[in-house]
DNA sequence: GGATTCGCAACTAGACTGGTTACAGTTCAG
DNA sequence: CTGAACTGTAACCAGTCTAGTTGCGAATCC
């Protein structure tokens, strides 16, 4: 039932955002707009980004975030380091009582186990760039031309293409 | 922060302690014992490892729980997708707002990404069998001499590894 | 028939998530 | 220098999940 918290998703979506408009401050209630949540809730995961060095903010009126880094230079792994930073993806059950030969280090296997899972995990999500998303979402490159300013909205009339 | 729940831990316990006593009927007491945890508990897991083929459970007095298969055809991989049975790992948002062209197929792509990831995370886990870490926790190989029944307690003074 | 055991429903406390309001601090324009 | 436009953060909320616990009916064996 547990998942990972859609922080990822949104994350990801946020910076892949903040590449369309590279060179410009953007502000949470724009991203807000786009993402379709809080601009409060992006502010929490604005934070996360700028601790990890994945963007800059600027407080204050024309103030904003902006990338920290190239997009091709910011990878998925990033963003899930940065915005879900648990040690373990899988949790441990409590001490195994007794003395019996099973519980005396089945934690110590299985830490192992979920750790290379974790790994092959953390692999995958390594190998993807926003840059990457940004190119499978809008079908153009990450440095391409860019919109007009506050140019957002399609000519009208494509329909979204949802999974 | 959020993880997997420790379910998965404690299942893969529970088998490696069936696998130890191959061939008996072991109470959720028993077992409940061993892992520290409550009967109901292990008898709730037990349900959908039951309903995975990987135990089979006999019910009144002198019942119990024992391995459905052997130990070397199970995989952790069997144990995750019988006790945390989510299609996906991770979260995706809420369906994003406008006619942005981030927002039209964000959710499509990240599906993409997210689904190699898990699918390299459960790869790792099929690769692991509970005999391999009956092995790992024991020493021993699985199919090798059965305690005496009821026997569980080391001779005492051997403090336990943990990792 | 009585003891043992599972299956399951119901309830609980604790944690986490995402949303919301509120407000202090920072920055810029005029 | 004042006001508007921002960020940063704390506080609170409802919803969900987790693991534990109690209670009881049903199945099974002796």
């Amino acid at each position: 039932m547990s998942t990972i918290s859609s922080r990822v998703a949104m994350a990801v979506h946020v910076l892949a955002f903040l590449a369309r408009r590279r060179g410009e401050a953007v502000t949470s209630d724009t991203i807000a707009g786009s993402v379709n949540t809080n601009p409060v809730v992006v502010r929490r995961l604005m934070g996360s980004l700028r601790n990890a060095g994945l963007v800059q903010v600027q407080p204050g009126a024309r103030g904003g975030a902006q990338l920290a880094r190239e997009p091709q230079n910011i990878t998925v792994l990033d963003v899930y380091r940065a915005v879900e930073e648990k040690p373990d993806l899988f949790a441990l059950h409590a001490e195994p009582r007794g003395d019996c030969d099973i519980g005396g280090n089945i934690r110590g296997v299985l830490r192992g186990v979920f750790s290379r899972a974790h790994g092959a995990m953390q692999r995958e999500l390594g190998a993807v760039t926003i840059a990457d998303v940004f190119h499978d979402v809008t079908g153009r490159s990450c440095c391409g031309p860019q919109p007009a300013k506050g140019e957002c909205r399609q000519p009208a009339g494509r329909p979204h293409a949802e999974a």
